[in-house]
DNA sequence: GTATATATTTGACATGGATCAAATCGGGCG
DNA sequence: CGCCCGATTTGATCCATGTCAAATATATAC
């Protein structure tokens, strides 16, 4: 189920970030035409992973980041005591592992959520690269900024908001993602179980499982399972003005 | 009080990086001896703020990023709604900023919490150094990708910890920030009000007045308004596994 | 030094969401 | 096709923390 992306695309072979939906959305969109390929040549095209592989995981060392093709992707810590905090759900042309830049070992664990095809980029090449080409050292800088403040307002989101608002919020967020890439932004299915959800916004399941009902009864969504359609996106951002314009990887 | 650095340090004329008693902790801690003039040439030395003065604002334009040399500073985001979330707090040696890195304008408000100074690093210059110095730019994603995962700690706090918890890894994270610039790790002075730290925990002033009680009576700590004395280091760490051994810019 | 504003503390009370328990749903598999 | 297991929903109850109110302490200004 949504898997956006026809299958024939994922051959383990070269196929070129030319010819890619999302080039548009991805690394290439920093990079100039006939710079393309110096990209091209460090990027691992098409590794698969089915729905609960680890992509990488805490206590490896550090090597690549991954940006994901199709599918989506789930972060998240594990402390000692074995508890786990979701720390975000990546969807494709977003990017996987910037946090890691710059340290020994991977920061999180990378999990798909659904079956998920991702290109890898290995961090060396990559940092090599950006060297050279001062508009991707800037969207590298971009990116990763922007995921400092995509944090900060899930920081403000988890101190001042509702559970209500939270999940509005998580909501528009995705529609809004989904609209980058050109999908229907009321109409979609989640790519995460309530469990996940719950946890990245530090709910009990309970609470999210009675908030989308509610939601439900006062006609802002209709909700069947991971299918949801948003059908009051006013009421949503009603009271969810944080996660809303989101940058989400640009 | 609590001025960490003499105040004949703080002329604005150029004072070398070289003699700068922070330059083990700062962006020169990157940097070979003979590179270090190139760092000297870019930057601005000592500008000083007053208690509640502005360093930037989310509004300006993006234009540098800057270290603290002596003082400290709080960050927050303002919604359209004029509520504040506290976002960090910046002591010397760390660098605030780089949340703004690659955007157009400041990603947040930058406010002394007493007085402060500071070193101003224009991002164009910085950037462009970064690209001709490897280690300095494998600095830079170092301290971005850590801003990441202090911002993702801070939300694994603020779901998952109880008010005490949350306070107690705050005032540990202080102590370790302490240590490092040799300094008391169990006697200082707190740079921020309580309101701050309410805020930037995602609690009431009234329940972080309660904790530090609560925590004076159980004989963890002494407190007489800012300033405090960690007595049972061990008490805190228990059940604040979060914010403890985070790394805070190096 | 005294006064006024601001920050902090303390108390009483209300409540959103957690927790515990149990029913129902839904999908994968034999 | 029916069974089984995990996911989701629903219900009942409880508690940590927010909110409101007021007293006290501390800082700033005059």
């Amino acid at each position: 189920m949504a898997q956006a992306i026809p299958f024939r695309l994922v051959s383990r072979l070269k196929a070129p970030c030319h010819h890619c939906s999302l080039s548009n959305l991805c690394l290439p969109l920093a990079i100039e035409e006939n710079d393309l390929d110096r990209l091209e040549d460090i990027v691992e095209q098409g590794r698969i992973f089915n729905r609960g592989e680890q992509i990488f995981d805490q206590s490896m060392p550090f090597r690549a980041c991954f940006a994901v093709k199709s599918g989506a992707i789930k972060t998240s810590i594990i402390t000692e005591t074995g508890e786990e905090q979701v720390t975000g759900f990546f969807m494709p042309g977003e990017l996987v592992g910037l946090d890691s830049i710059g340290t020994e070992h991977y920061a999180c664990t990378a999990r798909a959520l659904e079956r998920t095809s991702v290109c890898e980029f290995p961090v060396d090449k990559l940092k090599e690269l950006t060297s050279k080409l001062p508009e991707l050292q800037h969207h590298m800088y971009h990116l990763m900024s922007q995921e400092i403040q995509n944090s900060h307002q899930l920081s403000m989101l988890l101190s001042k908001n509702t559970a209500e608002e939270r999940i509005a919020a998580l909501l528009l967020s995705l529609s809004s993602r989904f609209r980058r890439r050109r999908m229907s932004p009321t109409t979609f299915s989640l790519p995460m179980a309530r469990n996940d959800i719950a946890n990245f916004l530090g709910l009990a399941v309970e609470t999210v499982s009675r908030v989308f009902t509610r939601f439900q009864n006062q006609g802002i969504i209709k909700a069947r399972g991971r299918e949801v359609e948003l059908l009051d996106i006013k009421a949503l951002q009603m009271g969810s003005r944080e996660l809303s314009r989101q940058s989400h990887n640009r």
